[in-house]
RNA sequence: GCGGACGUGGCUCAGUGGUAGAGCAUCACCUUGCCAAGGUGAGGGUCGCGGGUUCGAAUCCCGUCGUCCGCUCCA
């Protein structure tokens, strides 16, 4: 197969999965848009892991916080500090300093084997009213974490959950990345799936380990081969300032190993922290034993987009079907843009209200595409390339028997099946 | 951030100073009617953007934006 990446790239554009964004003014370096298909798999992905994290569990709750948030959240979660200084790491002991603060001798070792400084802002920061002075000073959250953090006590409290339970959220952070690339894998605004754990402290471990398996398991049931999947810890010198131990999930892109999500432990750090700068009590007290203790945490955190380019990376095939070339994404059901495509034989107009007639039939229970045009065979190969999982057909003799053919994407199987028995045949299908 | 390459219709590319082409794709009609690329016709590009040189620039020069590759860096 010539570069994966460019044909995957060049479908995303073709068909309508991602657009450069701003294209009409030259683009705008590191952001993207979703087209009309792009939308549905990215909306089908964050929904799966919704299903898995929130749907079908007890112990896990949503929450939807607010991009802005008080600044203070910042200097809380040290990202002001480690986000926006001037930083000198020791070669020595691995401690990284403000250059500003410790001159050229590490304080920790005395060392003076120290990296150059380097600026970080890695935080966009803007102003909220109209008037650009230090007091209305705003950053866009770089990570959608600390919107859990700082609701943990009214989580907590209004739905009752005791640890270990956890607070899921889905939601758009930014980053000023110094070198976004490789298409939708790392860009300056993206796309989180983050759900913070929180457990009694001596469940750390146990938990952390929980979470690598289960975040693993997770793409390998929407369809990745476990083959192209790994775990990597990191080095503890590579491990995030809120971090005691992190494991990725890591994927095998056309270009290497790349990080799907983190599985981080962060222990108390963040609600110790809040708890210090806000002033509020953020512990749980357990009646059963008395107790009463800062839960640690555990943190798998997801990206939307580059999940979203693996899925389809690891989707796209091409085959041969009677000597001529096919392109097929190979989604997971669950993840299909369109679930199902109408089409009929013919454009001749006997067999119209009876096509619309099914689409009517289907559109409240799938996502459908309906396509009234050119040869059959073609049209089949337009689903397969976007992956559409069945194609529903009605011919001349659908009016007489009051049957449709339904073809697969996968098996190139057709059956044929009654039209008042298709939304069950289809569901009973589409959840296999 | 540094070095290199590139930027022509939706896609892949040709055109290297005289006022833009092809194939595929798209749309309409015909044909076909269960696995695409038959027929006829149509729409679509001020050649990334801005400036300069020139009688004249897609073609030369400068700037800028964007993309890719390497280094660096980085959830």
């Amino acid at each position: 197969m010539p570069d994966l990446m460019e044909q995957v790239v060049n479908l995303c554009k073709r068909r309508g999965f991602v657009f450069p964004s701003s294209e009409i003014y030259g683009g705008f370096r590191s952001t993207y848009d979703y087209g009309p298909l792009g939308v549905l798999l990215k909306r089908n992905v964050m929904d799966a892991w919704w299903r898995a994290m929130v749907q079908e569990r007890a112990d896990i709750v949503g929450l939807d916080a607010a991009i802005l948030m008080a600044p203070k959240v910042w200097e809380a979660s040290g990202h002001l500090a480690t986000f926006t200084d001037p930083l000198v790491d020791c070669r020595n002991c691995k401690e990284r300093w403000r250059e500003d603060q410790i001159g050229d001798t590490c304080p920790k070792c005395g060392s003076k084997d120290l990296t150059e400084s380097r600026a970080f802002h890695l935080m966009f920061k803007t102003h909220v009213g109209p008037v650009e002075d230090d007091g209305a000073v705003a950053y866009l959250r770089p990570e959608t974490a600390q919107g859990i953090f700082v609701n943990f006590a009214n989580v907590l409290q209004t739905s009752r959950k005791k640890p270990p339970f956890g607070i899921a959220q889905q939601g758009k952070s930014f980053r000023n990345e110094i070198t976004p690339g490789n298409f939708i894998f790392r860009t300056r605004e993206f796309e989180q799936m983050e759900m913070e754990y929180f457990v009694p402290p001596d469940e750390g471990e146990k938990w952390f380990e929980y979470w690598k398996a289960e975040r693993l398991r997770w793409y390998i049931d929407l369809g990745i081969p476990a083959a192209s999947l790994r775990l990597r810890e990191h080095d503890p010198e590579e491990l995030s300032h809120y971090s005691t131990g992190t494991a990725d999930v890591e994927f095998a892109y056309p270009w290497g190993w790349g990080e799907l999500e983190g599985v981080a432990n962060r222990t108390d750090y963040d609600l110790t922290q809040h708890a210090t700068f806000s002033g509020e009590r953020l512990e749980y007290f357990d009646q059963a034993t008395g107790e009463r203790y800062v839960p640690h945490v555990i943190e798998p955190a997801a990206g939307v987009g580059r999940s979203t380019m693996a899925f389809l990376l690891a989707a796209y095939d091409e085959d041969e079907v009677n000597g001529e070339k096919r392109t097929v994404l190979r989604l997971h059901h669950r993840l299909a843009p369109y679930k199902v495509a109408v089409l009929p034989l013919s454009k001749k107009d006997t067999l119209l209200p009876t096509a619309r007639d099914v689409l009517s039939l289907l559109q409240p229970q799938f996502m459908c595409d309906y396509d009234e045009t050119q040869a059959i065979g073609r049209r089949y190969r337009r689903q397969d390339e976007i992956g559409t999982p069945y194609c529903v057909t009605i011919d001349f003799e659908s009016l007489d028997d009051k049957a449709v053919t339904v073809r697969d994407r996968d098996t190139l199987t057709q059956d044929r099946v009654p039209i008042d028995e298709l939304v069950d045949h289809l569901r009973e299908r589409l959840s296999a």
